[in-house]
DNA sequence: GGACCACACGGCATTACCTCA
DNA sequence: CCTGAGGTAATGCCGTGTGGT
């Protein structure tokens, strides 16, 4: 605890950044080729609490995603990868439906290839650039839905003079491009939401360092509801505002002695006004 | 109905190619 | 010409859902 203890108001301000248990590295990477967007959320919060519960930190996360799971590429061997046929059948058109795409795969493989390939098959990976049209039409298919069915992404192959596992592959890249923008306007956010905390919880913090101050230079008012205190600044008289028979007796307001010893009652704050300045009301004694 | 298996599919991390400053 | 950075197509693996036995 940063504050002192002493006064024993019993109020703690605390302001957190911390990520959340699950030990997320919130890196984005672009130092090497991998842009590494695993999550960390940052949960800023601002407590303001009783000092007897230490920090509670209330977290408010601001990105609504989902939970990324660990990575685990490397976590295991592929133990039974021959039962993950995924590729071949795109390739091998197991189920009809790639009838027409022998055609354009060969268009695009002879696109690919057109320069010296080996024919073995076993061609280092050459890269596709689509084009403009092709992207554009891609991208406008996108917009209209995320996610391809089968028929869909058949046409629309067809129409590109692509592989169907191409359009997959693009549609795939498109969705991480997207979550990935909207990581980093998440995390923009974070920030931004960071910075009001610390801000709120600086004021915070000094006008809980006043109120304290506050106190001990003035004990006995702080007893006192501070609704029904009062003081004039040019006698310093304190007067208990419901006028008659208060503490002090005597209608015409009593002069109060600064009695630091007699204080043991509990310390409230009124949130509104935040800070009670009891130097603005002059007091109608005098 | 539950267990098991094979398969399809999307997500994710990563790799590798390509372009450009 | 060389090089590093960035963009992105492609690959590999995993988890999950579904249908058949």
């Amino acid at each position: 605890m940063g504050l002192d203890d002493s006064c024993n108001t019993g109020l703690v301000l605390g302001l957190g950044l911390s990520p959340t248990p699950n030990n997320y590295n919130h890196v984005i990477k672009k130092s090497s080729t991998t842009v590494d967007h695993r999550l960390i959320r940052l949960d800023p919060s601002l407590t303001l609490s009783l000092s007897g519960e230490s920090y509670k930190n209330k977290t408010v996360t601001g990105a609504g995603d989902q939970i990324y799971r660990q990575t685990s590429s490397h976590s295991g061997i592929s133990s039974f990868s021959s039962g993950r046929v995924k590729r071949e059948r795109e390739i091998g058109g197991g189920d009809g439906e790639d009838e027409a795409e022998e055609t354009t795969e060969r268009v695009v493989c002879s696109r690919v290839s057109d320069d010296h390939e080996d024919e073995e098959g076993v061609s280092p990976r050459k890269k596709l650039r689509l084009t403009k049209q092709q992207s554009a039409l891609l991208e406008e298919s996108f917009k209209l839905h995320s996610t391809l069915n089968p028929k869909q992404k058949q046409a629309l192959a067809r129409q590109l003079n692509l592989r169907p596992r191409q359009v997959e592959v693009w549609f795939q890249n498109r969705r991480a491009r997207t979550k990935l923008k909207q990581t980093e306007v998440d995390c923009e956010h974070l920030k931004k939401c960071c910075e009001t905390l610390t801000d709120e919880n600086r004021r915070l913090q000094k006008e809980l360092q006043d109120l304290k101050a506050l106190r001990l230079s003035q004990p006995f008012y702080m007893h006192m509801p501070a609704a029904t205190l009062t003081m004039c600044p040019s006698c310093e008289r304190l007067g208990g505002g419901g006028g008659g028979g208060g503490a002090g007796g005597g209608g015409g307001g009593t002069v109060v002695g600064v009695d630091g010893g007699t204080v043991k009652g509990a310390f409230s704050i009124v949130t509104k006004p935040r800070f009670y300045n009891p130097f603005t009301n002059p007091s109608a004694a005098c």
